[in-house]
DNA sequence: AAGACATATCGTATATCGGCGATACACATT
DNA sequence: AATGTGTATCGCCGATATACGATATGTCTT
């Protein structure tokens, strides 16, 4: 427990009655942390935001991971919509979704 | 796999050099938003934000979970620093820590 | 000291994650 | 058709998350 009083904010000031928050909307955003919610995806999203755009390939060499593993990250990434594949011959070219992820840095900054 | 071409952004113009991201601030990134990451956690910061602090009674209250759960998510807030728990008498009192908040709201925003 | 109350922790069951190698699939080239 | 290359999926495993009831801890009151 922490047992140490709140050094620089105040707490159990007050106690107006809350409205209860939209569980979709909860669950919009947990969606969407979840998918941040691990070191190797943000990086991956990192590396995306960085370059205009990543073939897998590329991706994986810069990750300490196999193939298949960052393919599993992207498939989730993908899956809550912050990234997109788009199909370039043999390969597949990685890119931000970036109304996505402004849909996030909204959902944050709005908290 | 998607295999429709990206509408309104495009994909796979360039390939810059990318400078791998550290891993320590991937690290940091994700552990707030693995906090984040779970619809219930998410509706507790919600609720926390909403009043100026809140008795742990109250948001078991407003949760469909049973109190035992509701402690295990405050314990992974706190751990990770988002929120803070004071204790109250026999009671405890759960806060927003302001700092932590804002720097999880920089991380994202400029991601 | 004893009881009532609020919260945390324990123990357990189940589900999901995260990682890998092996394999399947899609496309391009020969 | 056959081969090669790049990516996705499968099957498996250990580790961890999630949920709950039961119990422990701690704090006020009587």
């Amino acid at each position: 427990m922490v047992r140490t009083k709140a050094e620089s904010q105040k707490c159990c000031t007050t106690g107006e009655k809350m409205s209860l928050p939209d569980v979709a909307w909860a669950e919009d955003l947990a969606k969407l942390t979840w998918a941040m919610a691990h070191p190797a995806r943000v990086r991956i999203v990192r590396l995306l935001l960085n370059r205009t755009s990543c073939v897998c390939g590329e991706i994986v060499e810069e990750m300490p991971l196999a193939q298949s593993t960052v393919s599993q990250h992207l498939k989730i990434l993908k899956e809550t919509g912050l990234v997109q594949g788009e199909v370039d011959g043999p390969r597949v070219c990685y890119c931000i979704n970036k109304d996505a992820m402004a849909k996030l840095k909204k959902l944050i900054s709005k908290l």
